[in-house]
DNA sequence: CGTGACCTTGATGTTAGTCAACGAATGTGG
DNA sequence: CCACATTCGTTGACTAACATCAAGGTCACG
């Protein structure tokens, strides 16, 4: 396990909103409140199917979920990846009916949060409901970078920037720190983050390795030369918003 | 000119919002009387530069804006196409620090409405803010089929899918029909949108032509062979959200 | 100890990029 | 109104990146 279970649900979304946004005491407590039912499932489940009709919103609390499109042709294409801490359909508040579906990549536990809940505390506190937004305003930002990665870099870059960027993001949730990260996925399920082959993953991985850039052990991702990782992706953090702001 | 001028700024854009929320006439004012300046630029001219500050969020009133990525390599990959009745940086509102520049691609007109003037009108008409927040929503939905269909699909298939894309758009804020609508731009352009080449583009577009799926005079498309073009595509138009909604 | 999922490697084919040149259209200043 | 410049579209020859196919190896798990 990686996060903190069914204990303290909330606990990791918190953490995440902290990232960008000040909270007040006050504020905090009424989001750990939140109510929701916890959901333990296996992997390669679907959470939510594509279409579906939802009356809560899911919060990762362990594991790691995606967001993906099938296509007619038999691909598929992940547009999102979901760690602790991620609440993957927020939206779901403003659109009910799912326009995409949400798979376990790994067991996963979800925390289900019903809608009039969230709409309650963003009525009550309208510097959560900011909160809220700057959070789907990063994961916005991410789809926009994941786009120009597949529109402009080549699998190298590609690669590289997206481990760059899962290090933030598990060091955002202290689930370890930029250069050293539990990232339990498999070659094939990043071909289909990356919009490549399983076979050229594989390739590019060994070429990484073999340029002492990164190691991995399991699921671990050991980045051994950071600062070599960066220039091959040509990453820039700012798009992770990790300046603090308060807009209220 | 394919608006309304200066005239009623806000007109397209409640058109727009229109397609997928119930409004009162009391909202639909609320809105009509939004503030703001009206600025008119030349062909590709920054309408916000990558990290400025901003302090108000800016509506397309006529012409043609995109949202880009400037990668290291000179390269470049438009995230967002903002036509007529698109409000393309709504979300400055959480997030005042500019992620992403946003560019004209055609002498553009835009309405720049502060942040002030939105905050307050999502305060007092909770349904407005529902309404802002389901079509910032079908921007992140445009952009996550724009991701799938650079892993996922073939030159040809991106290319129908963004002019299946298009028509809807240019519809819904009627500007033209699915079937026939002027869409100003340049092969380079449209290059940098579907992260290829442009002459690559032009390869594609003469293949279409060939087959008589459809014809271009001038910037005006006109699909000739619409369920043709949609099978190429794969194109599902229920990602564009064209059923009315209202939660609150 | 067998089974299935995942990883690894090689050989081959295809898509689309790059480079280069020219034509057409559009706009500009004299 | 014309000569020029610039941008855009078109075409061909060549190349590179990556997909596909196929086979075997490794590891975890029942």
């Amino acid at each position: 396990m990686t996060g903190d279970g069914d204990s303290t649900p909330m606990k990791s979304y918190l953490r995440r909103l902290s990232v960008r946004s000040n909270l007040t005491a006050e504020e905090q407590e009424a989001i750990l409140a939140l109510p929701g039912e916890t959901l333990s499932t296996a992997a390669h489940r679907d959470i939510v199917r594509p279409g579906q009709l939802t009356t809560f919103s899911c919060l990762v609390v362990d594991g790691l979920a995606a967001r993906f499109d099938q296509l007619s042709n038999g691909h598929r294409q992940i547009s999102a990846l979901h760690i602790v801490g991620d609440f993957c359909d927020l939206h779901s508040l403003a659109v009910p009916e799912a326009g995409w579906g949400i798979q376990s990549l790994t067991p996963t536990v979800v925390r289900l949060v019903p809608h009039d809940a969230l709409r309650k505390i963003i009525s009550a506190y309208p510097n959560v409901a900011m909160a809220f937004w700057r959070d789907t305003v990063v994961d916005n930002s991410v789809l926009a970078k994941w786009l120009s990665a597949l529109g402009r870099r080549d699998a190298t870059a590609r690669f590289a920037h997206l481990i760059c960027e899962m290090g933030l993001r598990y060091e955002h949730v202290q689930l370890g720190t930029r250069e050293r990260f539990a990232f339990p996925i498999t070659q094939m399920q990043l071909a289909d983050v990356l919009g490549m082959s399983s076979v050229h993953i594989n390739r590019v991985l060994q070429a990484l390795r073999g340029q002492g850039v990164l190691e991995t052990r399991g699921q671990v991702f050991h980045i051994l030369d950071r600062r070599r990782l960066e220039k091959l992706a040509d990453f820039d953090d700012a798009y992770l918003l990790e300046r603090k702001n308060r807009t209220s």
